[in-house]
DNA sequence: CTAAATGATTATTG
DNA sequence: CAATAATCATTTAG
């Protein structure tokens, strides 16, 4: 009656797992994870078979409750129960298993009795067979396993581990989620994250009657994240932090095509990889030619605003956008590299017969602004109201640093000479074409990064967020965050939220 | 659910 | 080898 809840489940646990062979430990109470063992193979050794890790759990016959200690608390009795059986672990090293219960005689192993080496016999057989994925070998071998299971197999890592597996390929799913749950699994959780996830996708294929695509993937593994007894803390950035990504954008205006000493600066400023820095500009002048040619085709304001004297912007959504984002003091604006990049390259490559940046042996195409000659996008004509001040002053700030810069001086002056005297044809049908403009087809952007900035990562259970390597100490609001300390973010240092983790090779 | 945004990877090319 | 074009995969917004 006056039994403690907390001993009244753990009873019930335990109970459970004497019949079912398998350990059942709530998670909290289970371990505190100390997955860290950077040893994928621990299983191999030999001493794996003692789940020396998580005392505590291990759990304490029931039958074997009669210590002739203190029989009326139920409490005390637990308690008493419990240092025990952690002092037994704690004394099993692994030349000195405790099978014979030497350390307290009362206590038999519950089971069947075993010696250490035919414990350690059947571990190894059982990571052997894992390994392989010898299912039908597991099957087999399973029966030759005395019943009920010694708590040596019933909660050892490796037995567990096959039995998941095992469970996996006979669709025993329930089973299996229960056995990675309530284990802490240690080393290697790359298969049994595998499992749990196409588990969990065959089970809502199944539910819907059809195969799932990516997304449907997506939500499945939002719905069932890892458990923590198989999470790796591993966790993979989608979105970069709007600081980081001005600061990107920034050096992006000034320079589309950073040198590999000025990649790894920006690496260091950001808390990206140089590969990361590296793809990021890639991926920025790819989509800027994209958007550039999407424009050109659907015409653009740009040239007709140039002749007509620099008013017209081109649409620019982005931008407006940009500067009415509350979150954001400013930025560079995700989308202006888009229109710049349209300025220099859709001219040059599409329309222009002349076509100069790109195609030729200098590819320097940062054009910055709209077009040579013209300044940023004062006056926005189309959205006034956007212009505000803080965004006036930073673009003005964009455009000396540019005035400051030779190599776009001069692609100023290459452009100037090719674009404002539309003498030729071409000249005057571009400027045409361009004269409409418009189709502002996404807004959201900064929004978008606003938010990703704030969650810097998926949520999910109720942890707390823990923000990765990026830019954690600076508090830079225009630029530079000069902190070097930080490097990758690809791992992370302390677990907290399970998300997806997906390795890049998925790919 | 679809579409868009965005980071990453791969194949091609000069 | 580096830049580019395609394309994939993951997330998020609508």
């Amino acid at each position: 009656m006056n039994m403690n809840p907390e001993i009244a489940r753990f009873m019930a646990q335990y109970m459970s797992s004497v019949v079912s062979g398998v350990p059942q430990i709530t998670p909290d109470t289970a371990t505190s994870a100390r997955n860290t063992s950077a040893s994928p193979r621990a299983s191999a050794s030999p001493h794996s078979s003692v789940d020396a890790g998580s005392p505590p759990q291990s759990a304490s016959p029931s039958n074997v409750a009669t210590p002739t200690s203190t029989p009326n608390n139920p409490m005390e009795q637990f308690q008493a129960l419990w240092q025990m059986m952690a002092a037994r672990s704690a004394g099993s090293a692994p030349g000195a298993p405790f099978m014979g219960g030497g350390l307290f005689p009362g206590m038999q192993p519950q089971g069947s009795f075993m010696n250490p080496q035919e414990v350690m016999q059947i571990v190894k057989r059982c990571e052997q067979l894992e390994e392989n994925n010898d299912i039908e070998g597991l099957r087999a071998f399973w029966f030759t396993i005395p019943r009920p299971l010694p708590l040596e197999l019933a909660h050892n890592d490796s037995i567990l581990r096959a039995r998941a597996l095992f469970c996996f390929h006979t669709g025993d799913y329930a089973e299996m989620y229960r056995i990675l749950e309530n284990h802490q699994f240690a080393g290697n959780h790359q298969k049994l994250q595998t499992m749990w996830y196409e588990a969990r996708y065959t089970e809502a294929a199944k539910q819907r009657g059809r195969n799932l695509g990516p997304v449907d993937k997506y939500r499945v593994r939002k719905k069932f994240p890892l458990p923590r007894t198989i999470w790796d803390g591993e966790q993979k950035t989608h979105c970069f932090k709007e600081r980081t990504r001005s600061t990107l954008r920034k050096h992006y205006l000034e320079d589309p095509y950073p040198n590999p000493a000025k990649k790894k600066d920006l690496a260091n400023q950001t808390g990206l990889t140089p590969m990361q820095v590296g793809n990021w500009f890639k991926n920025r002048r790819q989509r800027d030619r994209a958007a550039a040619a999407k424009n050109k085709q659907n015409g653009n304001v740009i040239d007709a605003a140039n002749r007509h004297g620099m008013e017209a912007t081109p649409s620019e959504d982005s931008d407006s956008e940009d500067f009415n984002s509350p979150g954001t003091p400013m930025s560079d604006s995700d989308e202006q590299p888009k229109d710049f990049s349209q300025a220099s390259t859709s001219k040059t490559l599409a329309g222009n017969p002349l076509g100069m940046p790109m195609a030729n042996s200098t590819p320097n195409p940062s054009m910055p602004f709209g077009f040579p000659g013209m300044m940023p996008m004062f006056g926005n004509p189309i959205f006034p109201q956007m212009m505000a001040p803080e965004g006036f002053q930073m673009l003005m700030q964009q455009f000396q640093r540019q005035m400051a810069n030779p190599a776009f001086m001069q692609q100023m002056a290459a452009m100037q000479s090719l674009a404002v005297p539309p003498t030729a044809d071409t000249g005057k049908q571009e400027a045409k074409e361009e004269v409409i403009d418009a189709t502002p087809k996404k807004k959201t952007r900064i929004s978008i990064d606003d938010i990703l900035n704030q969650k810097t990562t998926p949520q999910k259970p109720k942890e707390e967020p823990l923000s990765e390597a990026d830019e954690n100490t600076t508090s830079d609001t225009t630029d530079q965050g000069t902190d070097d300390s930080l490097v990758k973010p690809a791992v992370s240092p302390a677990p907290t939220e399970p998300s997806n983790t997906s390795t890049s090779s998925s790919n």
